[in-house]
DNA sequence: TGACGATCGTCAGGCTCTCTGACGAAAATG
DNA sequence: CATTTTCGTCAGAGAGCCTGACGATCGTCA
């Protein structure tokens, strides 16, 4: 419903072209069985381990598409679940060595894209803009 | 697939705030019908309205998505296709007067959510935000 | 003018994603 | 302990999106 681009349009296009860049390049690594959907849960898995309540909220998703993704996951070898041993309620998603190169791959691409934008809007631009959304953050992300 | 947040990431969370908070002005609006994809193709709708192909390619999805989703919105009377003068085999999709209200509520809070970014980050912040955004832009977005 | 490939849009079928609702198990509360 | 809250799952349904195939129309070139 936007003719003129407004800023969170604006905001949109980079998010997608690095998120279509991501999964360019997994596919392109052999990670090919990978969704945006099971993506963008498994990119909130802490380096040790993430309560699927926790994973749903920041997706932004019910508890039970968070499961349902967690499922694919981690039949496809990419996560497992272990217990949380502070909880005996709940488990904790944690990365498999196959999670932890896929990340690895993701990890390459962001810095090479970052590059390459850098490139293009120069050094003192692209702090600026860093700086700006990290503080726009503060009233866009209801996650820290 | 991040735990520090890289720039598209952080382009993300502006984005999907303000889309929140438009369908929740919608919503309360009386325009509880509409759907975040049906959101998503029509907000590609130019004045003199615009194809179903250019529709498709613009949102990212595929002819058959799109038609379906403009299906929807047409039964529900935010559209209405035309036969496109210059091309027997095209119709544009236009908006209706229902559709309008809906756009004309989208650009308020458009520039509502705007000017409360505004105030978060300063003016001078927010010039150099929208530059570097739209400078971005030409590297990210494949449309224009 | 007529034949050919390209483009516009649709139909059919199926898979993925996401939701609401309800539920047992364990923890926190008091 | 009894109650309430939180964690995660099961079940069912619907929306979204895709691939493949198709008829109709356009543009081009012989």
């Amino acid at each position: 419903m936007a003719a003129e681009p407004n800023l969170g349009l604006l905001c949109f296009y980079p998010y997608r072209a690095l998120e279509g860049r991501i999964f360019a390049a997994l596919a392109a690594a052999g990670f090919d069985d990978l969704t945006v959907a099971q993506g963008r849960v498994a990119a909130r898995i802490g380096e040790h381990g993430t309560r699927l309540t926790e994973l749903a909220e920041q997706a932004q998703v019910t508890k039970q598409t968070a499961g349902f993704l967690v499922d694919q996951l981690e039949r496809a070898g990419y996560v497992r679940r272990v217990p949380d041993p502070t909880d005996g309620r709940a488990r904790l998603v944690c990365f498999t060595e196959r999670g932890l190169a896929v990340v690895a791959v993701a990890r390459r691409v962001e810095a090479e894209v970052e590059a390459e934008w850098t490139a293009h809007l120069g050094e003192e631009s692209t702090r600026a803009l860093r700086e700006a959304l990290t503080r726009l953050r503060e009233v866009t992300d209801p996650w820290r």
